[in-house]
DNA sequence: CTGTTAGCGCTTTCAT
DNA sequence: ATGAAAGCGCTAACAG
């Protein structure tokens, strides 16, 4: 085959090396390799000569192959349940953003709430030889999790607990949270709750309870076991509890929902069944989502900025890779009280 | 130094090998590689026997090794503006959800609507060998982006047009939308409307004008300067534009918007001027987000699954990827109309 | 059906 | 301040 005539454009082309750098710099390749890495004690001219045919080659350096060598891929692994979900996509945003600073890359999975995708997920982050995990994982047993987890180097979870051995932790506090919103309530005179718990299995569900619990005997309120309505965490699940807490208490005057989506069908329902809110029935709602704002009346609620519990899930990640440190961190955030029509 | 005499854990761990298994299998490398890319035309019992060894050394493959002899990463590369934005989260599931089924991972880079950091991704997901790219940019213009594109083996824009040697293009027929949705606007007899045009640099913008034009032009309406305004594509971009829009000519039937929330805004500024919707005026936004269903009164909008534009995308690059096939692809996805409350 | 050899592109270690 | 040699863990190409 003759070569440079009409030869066509090769799909894969083949692309420029350390060694064809050094060979036209008429340098090695571990000179080369100082420049791209910046390292010192180097004579000024020569990594500028070298920088010229970098430049001028258009090379690129593989980090493929530099993950190889140096066992690090300044890549972490962020598992999510699902991503067109504000609250995780807000989370990621954060993540990515810290980690992009720091000059690593997320590699996102998102599992869709099914627990085997889960398993899966952290396997293949774990054959990509990402340097870390970020997991927001609810449903998956401590038993099945722990172990997958102790086998990284750095793991953080958010928004669930982990033994310091096998992974750092991060999460948001809701029992306080929810304490402060239901003395909110008290504060302002309403006596007759109920509690649209959502699913109580999970982590942040029996945080919740924890908070609203602590509530009520701080005020030295006792609540019948029917003022507890558990329901999927959707507005569909929040319509159908109100409704259900409605026609079994008639006279409530407050309803306390486990998230913003739950206390949004909830005002539908007290819509539709003549209830005015706030004046006949308060509603509070959990999480401060977008939409919290936007609904009529606006949601009262606590929360706090998604964001910065990925970039601090981020940070804590990467504290432990840079500092060679194996101790896990605890990490819990104050939500705040966002007071709004809903329960003013 | 004794071994295995309280020896304390290392911090990394040495993991087992290619080489590991072989040794305790007694086979060659080979033939745990023919094992692990279940490769046929093996004795079964060798496998079977290989297999073992894999899975009591817990032997996982190393994907960077294995990627720097194959030149696959099985990794693609995803870029998109803001991960927050309900529309673009919606792109990144289904895109990632495709890319899954077909053992590929997705590296995320939200570019947090910086061009810089655009720039700066595509190189980054270039040095990490990536095997295509989906990107998702309004912004860049085509001298720069065409360029960093062409530097791909294989890339797919979505919402944005691109030459065939340089990306395939996935897109949504926005003009057809907007002529669709004005036409329905002049078919429930309005005829004074204005529209609020977002930034009209981009592609989506340009789309949409097209579309609202040709709209025009088949009822035979002309419209003066005063009734296109431009405005952030942003709740509170529409309540201005609304409202300079409701001044200039009071009125006004209809409000043409460039997308939801621009819609939402001016929904708001009608309220707030004592206009009714869509008594006195009617109002359309555009891409159909989760909270055009939930505003009141709910919007008439049009728009398209986001997570099959996403999916698409990821399809037609994978489809590049696995064809080794080098012509580029043109999707172009019809949008449908929703007729809700604020335009019936 | 299985083994041997070579090498992917880079960094590490040790010389000079 | 720079270079030479070795090897990271795996697969491709060929041989047997």
């Amino acid at each position: 085959m003759l070569h440079g005539l009409h030869q066509p454009v090769e799909y894969t082309l083949k692309r420029v090396t350390i060694i064809d750098v050094a060979r036209v710099a008429g340098v090695s390749t571990q000179t080369v390799s100082r420049v791209i890495n910046n390292r010192p004690g180097m004579n000024a001219a020569t990594r500028l000569r070298v920088q010229a045919v970098i430049d001028k080659l258009g090379y690129e350096p593989n980090a493929v192959a530099r993950g190889l060598v140096t066992n690090r891929t300044m890549t972490l692994g962020l598992v999510v349940p699902d991503v067109a979900n504000a609250f995780f996509a807000e989370i990621v945003q954060g993540a990515e953003d810290v980690a992009w600073q720091a000059g690593y890359s997320i590699l996102l999975c998102d599992t869709r709430e099914d627990i085997k995708r889960e398993i899966a997920a952290l396997r293949s982050l774990r054959e990509r030889r990402v340097d870390g995990v970020i997991v927001c994982s609810a449903r998956l047993p401590n038993a099945t999790f722990w172990p997958l987890l102790e086998q990284y180097g750095a793991a953080v979870v958010v928004n669930r607990r982990a033994p310091a051995d096998v992974a750092s932790s991060v999460r948001i506090d809701y029992a306080s949270g929810m304490r402060r919103a239901v003395a909110h309530l008290f504060a302002s005179g309403r006596r007759n709750i109920a509690f649209l718990t959502g699913l109580v299995q999970a982590f942040g569900g029996r945080e919740r309870m924890r908070g609203f619990e602590a509530a009520l005997e701080d005020a030295g309120v006792v609540l019948a076991n029917d003022r507890y309505v558990s329901c999927p965490p959707t507005i569909e699940g929040g319509v159908e509890a109100a409704s259900a807490a409605l026609s079994a208490t008639p006279d409530l005057d407050a309803l306390v929902c486990y998230n913003d989506l739950v206390a949004v069908g909830a005002l539908q329902a007290c819509a539709s069944r003549g209830y005015r809110v706030p004046e006949d029935v308060a509603v509070v709602g959990c999480d401060d989502i977008p939409l919290a704002a936007l609904v009529t009346p606006s949601l009262t609620t606590f929360g706090l900025s998604k964001r910065d519990l990925g970039a601090t899930a981020a940070r804590t990640l990467l504290a432990r890779l840079q500092n060679h440190d194996t101790r896990a961190e605890e990490g819990v955030l104050e939500p705040s009280l966002i007071v709004r029509a809903s329960a003013p």
